[in-house]
DNA sequence: ATGCTACGTTGGTCCAACCAACGTTGGTTC
DNA sequence: GAACCAACGTTGGTTGGACCAACGTAGCAT
């Protein structure tokens, strides 16, 4: 979208946080315009992603999971369910929750959507050899570990 | 039942993008943190780094070294000139353009915001050796090199 | 029974990023 | 000089992601 590619000064375009930032921007950005083709947006994949992967959950357990708040959650939810790709059941064993569960519909959609993901992901990538790849996610890794646990 | 979840779904926690994505969050959290001691945010920041660095620039001029949208670089100048970080002036040869320049305060201020940041940078490079650092930052200089020319 | 916690939900706030449109000014081209 | 078009500053939006406070309901422990 940068018609001029923004020239960040030289002080800053060197410092790894600016680095991260612009980097991660840019992935946002890729992922964001992936995920439009689907009428979705990150919270949607995640939440999706996520139902898919380890099956039925709560509202609250999923957005522990995903790193949302409860709050968002809601709203994310109310879409995949008006879109049917996802189910809102209240929990019999405990009547505060609701388990919300992919349908097939879902389920397909999340597939579609990683496939999405995965693309745009080799497209980031792309300037990367293999072990170049393996050592970026190593050291973000790293990076993420140490600070998950304030 | 709430066996406190992990955060982050095993699928996606071995994504780059998903990588990128948190941990610039978190340096941006970081940043963002720091920047509140100094009641600014990282728009001021990127803009007064850049006068401080480069010098009187024209709004539209900084606006593309840093990456920020004409409209919001109105605002952030219009903050900056509030506190006397910055002055507008307009521009004797070029009658469109304003001036702006970093007073001796914002000066002060660009000096004391670029100490915090490399604070921060300290902190979030951590349990990274020095070859690793340097690793990370030509990976993701690579990458943003890669992609800004496209 | 009391109190504490978890849950879903509503209704906000904040920042970064982007976009459209307007009036003004500069620079070209006839 | 007149007609255009491009650049500038500015106003007033919208979006996505993240966060927070508060409420009523429901479960759990004492």
């Amino acid at each position: 979208m940068d018609n001029t590619a923004p020239q960040s000064p030289a002080g800053l375009s060197t410092t790894p946080t600016w680095l991260l930032n612009q980097t991660a921007g840019h992935a946002a950005r890729l992922l964001s315009e992936g995920f439009a083709a689907h009428d979705l947006r990150g919270y949607h994949y995640r939440l999706l992603a996520t139902l898919a992967e380890d099956g039925p959950a709560s509202q609250a357990d999923l957005g522990r999971r995903c790193g949302i708040d409860r709050s968002d959650v809601v709203a994310a939810i109310n879409d995949l369910a008006g879109r049917g790709l996802v189910v809102r059941a209240p929990d019999p064993a405990d009547r505060r929750r609701n388990v919300i569960s992919a349908t097939d519909a879902g389920a397909d959609e999340a597939r579609r959507m990683g496939a999405t993901v995965e693309r745009v992901q080799a497209d980031l990538l792309a300037p990367l050899s293999a072990t170049e790849r393996k050592q970026l996610t190593r050291l973000l890794t790293r990076l993420l570990h140490h600070h998950s646990r304030h």
